[in-house]
DNA sequence: ATTATTTGATTTGTCTACATAATGTATTCA
DNA sequence: TGAATACATTATGTAGACAAATCAAATAAT
């Protein structure tokens, strides 16, 4: 009885759920999927819940281990490390060919958003705080356009998702996370694609200090 | 009945056969998949077939269009640009971190599969050629370590194959090529981080340009 | 003749049931 | 009492059937 949207395959809607489930550490890492307790709770079969898991594992959220089932995965400071050092390359260059591709109008935006970062900071609300850090770097990304490569950051995003201290919860880090984002605004208003690079690069390495 | 072996889930061995349907061309790019007539082919049900189907669509090579099936995805130069980008940086930074992490065994492994390049290149093997090829990459890739980039890497070169003519099929590429090789291996025998990145990139840079 | 509508065929999405492999338990024998 | 084997339970892997939606063709209407 789908009372609700049939405009996507249930297994899309099946996987988002699972990954909320996932990050809000409601199926904490290294704990078993029961494929058929899971397909219960969210009224459907398991056939789609099936395939709901196998996205899930090609993003790395969970392990598929033969005839064992599935598990979250659980994320070490060895795999944070190695993401990092993949953000820090590709955000990069999504900087760098941002501070040459983008419109007047797009470098408006992106000097607008950092504002609202910049009242977020101020009014000491994470939550904004959050969120519009998140469409900053989405929208530098959107603006170099690399397919290929937002993808590949999104999905690794996501597993970093799974870590408990998930970058900038300190205050500390907000701050100097804010510091951080002016520079790269400014390379990028400026149209320097190297400093832009730089300050991008600097921003994630410094990401990774804060959780570890 | 299946005299096969068991050893591992039925749809990843779809999915091995179906990636060498693709690559081969039998299922050239912008074709539908047709379950049914897949899964028959195959004697097998549309279960497995579709989680294959699924596993392939997280890497790249195919694309899902809601309630109208599964497409071989069309690589066109747009994404050729794009993936070779991406695979410079990482295996540029694969190729620096291999000149510090290496060990003097696998260093003398490097020497041995260059060495083998050297022959299958003077015997104009191109099969060999491009098999030593790929394990050279390879091997660099495991020395330097990184379990996520390397999956990216992996993932971005099975799209790349989609593409009909795959990276140096021409003999005065093959030369160049071998060239490039040679001085990756000679920055990596001298630890010489800079210059193992920086050939790396020029190597997948003049890969690009002997695609388009 | 062109456009709209309806109907039919085909295909995807989902469900249920069955087969098979793995884990845990109990019973038996040393 | 401890270990090994057989059995039972449980969960995953696979198959086949059903339901819903899309596409194409044929018919009707303007």
């Amino acid at each position: 009885m789908n009372t609700k949207l049939n405009n996507r395959p249930l297994y899309e809607d099946v996987a988002d759920r699972l990954r909320e489930q996932i990050f809000s550490k409601q199926l904490p890492p290294g704990s078993w999927l029961d494929e058929q307790n899971l397909a219960d709770q969210f009224g459907i079969s398991r056939t789609p819940m099936r395939e709901a898991i196998k996205v899930l594992a090609s993003e790395g959220l969970i392990t598929i281990k033969m005839r064992r089932g599935a598990y979250v995965t659980e994320v070490v400071r060895r795999d944070l490390e190695q993401i990092f050092t993949i953000l820090s390359l590709l955000e990069g260059q999504a900087a760098k060919e941002a501070a040459t591709k983008a419109t007047e109008a797009e470098l408006n935006l992106l000097d607008h958003l950092h504002h609202r970062l910049e009242t977020a900071a101020a009014d000491r609300d994470l939550e904004q705080f959050f969120e519009i850090n998140v469409k900053f770097h989405e929208l530098i990304q959107e603006i170099a356009g690399n397919r290929w490569m937002n993808g590949v950051i999104a999905d690794l995003r996501k597993v970093l998702k799974l870590h408990r201290r998930d970058s900038l919860t300190s205050t500390g880090r907000l701050q100097n996370s804010l510091v951080e984002h002016r520079e790269i605004l400014r390379a990028l208003l400026q149209r320097d694609e190297m400093a832009a690079e730089s300050a991008m690069r600097i921003h994630l390495a410094n990401g990774l200090e804060a959780v570890r």
